[in-house]
DNA sequence: CGTTATTTGTGCGTATGTATT
DNA sequence: AAATACATACGCACAAATAAC
């Protein structure tokens, strides 16, 4: 899940973690059986024992290993269950250059109730805009963003959101953050289980009907007015949400 | 996730690490302001420039930071982005305010060799009690919580844990938390979508089968050993998880 | 029980490359 | 073109944890 850009070359230590990423997800390394040490894969790879220590934190960090000193490097997955996840929303989230979004369906006023609702609108009436979020060529998420009027319409003018299939990565929020007034000062986050729709599915790659992780995001400005309703929709087979909370702050 | 090990003194990458985060959230460099530059901080620190790298991988890892080639270290604006997750581990152990706890499964001795190797045990063998937690008589929630051993044993004198049906507001881990040694530093949450087994829809009164949102918790101690690890599911048509999030304006 | 070998962790020095200003 | 700043890579030394003898 680290980055790189994709046009550079992919350097030594880059390498060795893509490869040890691959055969650990391969089940190469199975119920937590021991890695090579540094000094074997070094050797190995024909690099210096610093660089595969590089890498093997990028594996670390990836949650795919477990260091231990004195004893060695242990895969954590386990090859008897499905469950992928190499990556987790946040992680994908976060670095929005490394992942791409794809506009399906285009800026429009549309009706609809509950996000009118949600946001707090008089009317039925929103603008809504779907894509898909991808990273490597695979698309890992399926959003909807429900917009007032006054915000669709202030964001009509964005070539992004008014032309078939064009890609950015970008943020629909930080589009909206960059022309508003009020900034954006708080997001209420709801987490569900929901069911992939047809078309959902058909941009997921999973059966209709599956199981998927579903978060809603509000986002307020600083006057608590509504500006965004986003849907989005995880497969979790693949990704799951990971967080991590920390105490004491010093 | 940050590895390492474990009794010993701070090491000065870590301290690095821990005194720029503090002042990241206290807000010192809001507005994605640059941060000094490797080799201002390496003098200032007295170290090399290669153990504040080390430090700022961390960070990066952590999403605390962007660093661009040329320019220098900037502390991740919430705006270019989105807003990140500001949860704490005071919120999760502040659960039980309004929610009630009954033990179904007594404190024990088991084996289970998925939990144990979460926790990092050599062994197979962790304690564990199962719960269900109710909002007006209402149960919303099943839990099973797996302890090393050793905390284990230092929880069987808990008369919660050890007599059948007993009723409570607390939570495990701030049980826990009081009779450690090193207090409680850090959770790691992940959130996917389970499965309802047998016993759990009995308890949730759903079918089995039915989708429920899974959320694993890992807790760690101020020496990065876990300590507890709780895994829970919710009838996601009763209970949807919800955070804020609030951004930092200064 | 201590000793030794193995393995990971920390810290520093150096050199070179690449991107930005 | 030059200076600045981060990225990669290698080398070395020593510390700390573990396991085996």
């Amino acid at each position: 899940m680290r980055f790189v850009a994709s046009g550079t070359r992919e350097s030594s230590y880059q390498k060795v973690a893509r490869e040890l990423r691959g055969q650990i997800l391969q089940g190469l390394y199975a119920n937590g059986r021991q890695l090579p040490t540094e000094f074997a894969l070094a050797t190995s790879y024909g690099v210096s024992r610093q660089t595969v220590r590089r890498a093997f934190q990028d594996l670390l960090a990836d949650g795919l290993v477990t260091r231990i000193p004195g004893r060695g490097t242990f895969a954590k997955m386990k090859s008897d269950t499905y469950i992928r996840q190499f990556g987790s929303v946040e992680d994908l989230m976060a670095l929005s250059t490394d992942t791409q979004l794809t506009v399906t369906s285009l800026l429009n006023r549309k009706i609809d109730i509950i996000a009118a609702g949600r946001l707090g609108l008089d009317s039925d009436v929103v603008y809504q805009v779907s894509f898909i979020r991808s990273h490597d060529q695979t698309p890992f998420c399926v959003s909807t963003v429900s917009l007032p009027p006054e915000v669709g319409q202030m964001l009509s003018s964005e070539k992004l959101l008014t032309t078939t299939g064009s890609q950015s990565n970008a943020t629909i929020i930080g589009l909206i953050d960059k022309q508003l007034k009020d900034p954006i000062a708080e997001a209420q986050q709801s987490i569900t289980v929901g069911r992939a729709s047809e078309s959902v599915a058909g941009h997921l790659g999973c059966e209709v009907g599956t199981s998927l992780l579903r978060i809603d995001r509000l986002y307020l400005d600083t006057r608590n007015k509504p500006v965004e309703l986003a849907t989005s929709y995880f497969d979790s087979e693949l990704y799951s949400y990971r967080i991590r909370l920390r105490r004491d702050i010093s």
